[in-house]
DNA sequence: AGCTTCATCCAAAGCGCTTTGGGAACTGAT
DNA sequence: ATCAGTTCCCAAAGCGCTTTGGATGAAGCT
């Protein structure tokens, strides 16, 4: 069923079809009854295609999912944030589209989408300090949003982030405060910015509390679950093994706890821990009482809000990008405690 | 730049410029060269809602993801499948267009994505027992293929699917020859197709080693890791504890080692695992040698195939829908090993 | 009555592409 | 020189919608 047979069978224009669908005030209030009954006994609904090539929208949101060529790996945090977005999108009436890209590829996927007119705006997913994606789509006039932020990038634009460093300050100074002064950070690769905010706020809060800092006590990489395992278990093994890890993800929050325990070792006794917690939907981090202390931020309301965000500019072109800065709250679960007493 | 200007700047048709462009063979082949470097030059690419209107096809591939609205849950192995049929779209030249849908909607979501004519067909994920989205699909004309198989369908449609029933009868055959008696299952959701299988193949190895089948060994549930935790805790605390537990999942696997270890008991000797591993890019089984011995088989991969599968359909309808078995393999790693012997 | 105003509706153009149905120019054969 | 057959190209229609610029008639006013 089309516009044209709609029209025909109700005797009507395509013009006034068209225009008692889209709530237009040119319409008779029965006449604007008659042809949404039609539309709903026909299951009427307008061509996505049709529409935008008409209005000259796409009525859609691309994301694009770096994948690194060297490690295959797709972030685990990305069907949480997809969701969260998803919802965002199906109650303004836009679609998704996704591309799989690998890092070599990014810069043409994105002129594809700008000039293929195939979506109104992206997600920019997994931001590198210094993102060159950022000038890219500044320069391709293509309205964008960034999931977290880009350091060094000085263009304007929109941006959500998680306060990543405040949240490691704080987990950093709360160890502290429990008496612990060695402590150890498993961060994520260097290159991703959230790693390098992680880092920071952990460094200055050590340095706040007048301790150096110790890089024999600092790794960075994927954060899988035996990336964790293999960190501590060195770790531990070495003469000044550390009394507090903090940990980047949940996933190798998993594999740290093992190799604590593997030495028969008791976390949150001789070992205490901090994880940041995305609240992923099938990785959840206790029940009511939380198995890792941690600095929590759902990842899936970043997704709402940010699409909405995106939505927002999209709608108003001339604003200033706005940007919102999420604080992560500092839970305290099982996993950690005052530091082990030296006898 | 659009067809119009291009053809313009190169004082051609628009109609010579489409069909240079589009490999047809009424163009010299000089001309040809000429149209393709100014379309590089310009970063000339169609429009996709143009040419779809044109076509009548969408060049877009749906995925409708189902978030239990109970649990709000995203499927982890998600990302690793759409990592995979984004390749094979990516090679086609077809959009993947993603929906996040609660339960309730999914009819709903499903006419509209064929109303709209946004799609040229769609990949179903995550089938339950009687599914009835497969009838519905048949019945709106809307190309499809499932990931996995709904039994208790019976029009026929293309799938793919892991052979978890053999998968899971050889992993209890395995711990059987191993000397394990009391082997415990801990599943996914009853209703999930796949959990059905697994649980058919379980039984099936059981009765046929002559054992009866315990229902108070069988677990079903999300798989997190606290599940797995959770169970395998529970059952290893009462009398006739299993030795042997085969699980659906690498995630809830981990939770069974946690529990195993938190009582002081050694994975692959007091008690043998198997998991089903997915080979998720952020949750690999060790690395050279496998942590789990596991039923492995790639979703990334099933991904990829089912895509192709989709799009073979597509391009030609009058086909009887295909579908492909994929055996997984059995990979022998740390957590198994002979039963404890009774003393 | 004659005029302006509304309230409703419609025909047709246009979005950017593909495709149909020719048309010119050039071949080679008669 | 003529004619059919190629080769290469083009104008225009059409995909399904929105939107512009009226048209029509009823109602209100002088």
């Amino acid at each position: 069923m089309n516009l044209k047979e709609l029209s025909q069978n109700l005797g009507l224009s395509q013009t006034t079809v068209s225009r008692a669908l889209n709530g237009y005030p040119e319409v008779s209030p029965a006449t604007r009854a008659r042809v949404e009954e039609a539309a709903r006994a026909f299951n009427y609904r307008p061509s996505t295609r049709a529409k935008g090539l008409a209005t000259g929208q796409a009525l859609a949101i691309g994301h694009v999912i770096p994948m690194s060529s060297k490690h295959e790996m797709v972030n685990p945090i990305f069907g949480d944030f997809i969701a969260g977005a998803g919802e965002t999108y199906a109650r303004h009436g836009y679609e998704m589209i996704l591309s799989i890209v690998d890092d070599k590829n990014e810069t043409s996927v994105y002129q594809g989408l700008k000039s293929r007119r195939a979506v109104d705006g992206v997600i920019v997913h997994g931001p590198r300090m210094n993102d060159t994606r950022i000038p890219l789509l500044a320069k391709l006039g293509l309205p964008f949003a960034v999931h977290g932020r880009a350091s060094g990038c000085t263009v304007p634009y929109a941006w959500l982030d998680v306060n990543n460093r405040s949240a490691f300050e704080r987990a950093t100074k709360y160890l502290y405060d429990l008496g612990h002064r060695r402590i150890a950070l498993l961060n994520g690769l260097e290159d991703m910015d959230f790693a390098h905010r992680r880092r920071d706020g952990y460094m200055s809060a050590l340095t706040a509390q007048g301790l150096s800092v110790d890089t024999s006590l600092m790794r960075s990489g994927e954060m899988t679950e035996l990336s964790g395992y293999g960190a501590t278990r060195e770790m531990l093994a070495r003469p000044g093994a550390p009394t507090a890890i903090l940990c980047s993800s949940l996933i190798s929050a998993l594999g740290v706890r093992r190799a604590i325990e593997e030495k028969g070792l008791v976390m949150g006794k001789d070992v205490s821990v901090i994880t940041h917690d995305d609240v992923l939907s099938y990785l959840k981090n206790g029940e009511e009482v939380p198995i890792f202390t941690a600095t929590r931020s759902s990842v899936r309301d970043a997704g709402r809000k940010l699409a909405e965000m995106l939505l927002q500019a999209i709608a108003n072109p001339e604003a200033a990008p706005c940007s919102e800065l999420l604080e992560a709250e500092l839970i305290v679960g099982a996993s950690t405690g005052p530091a082990p007493r030296k006898d």
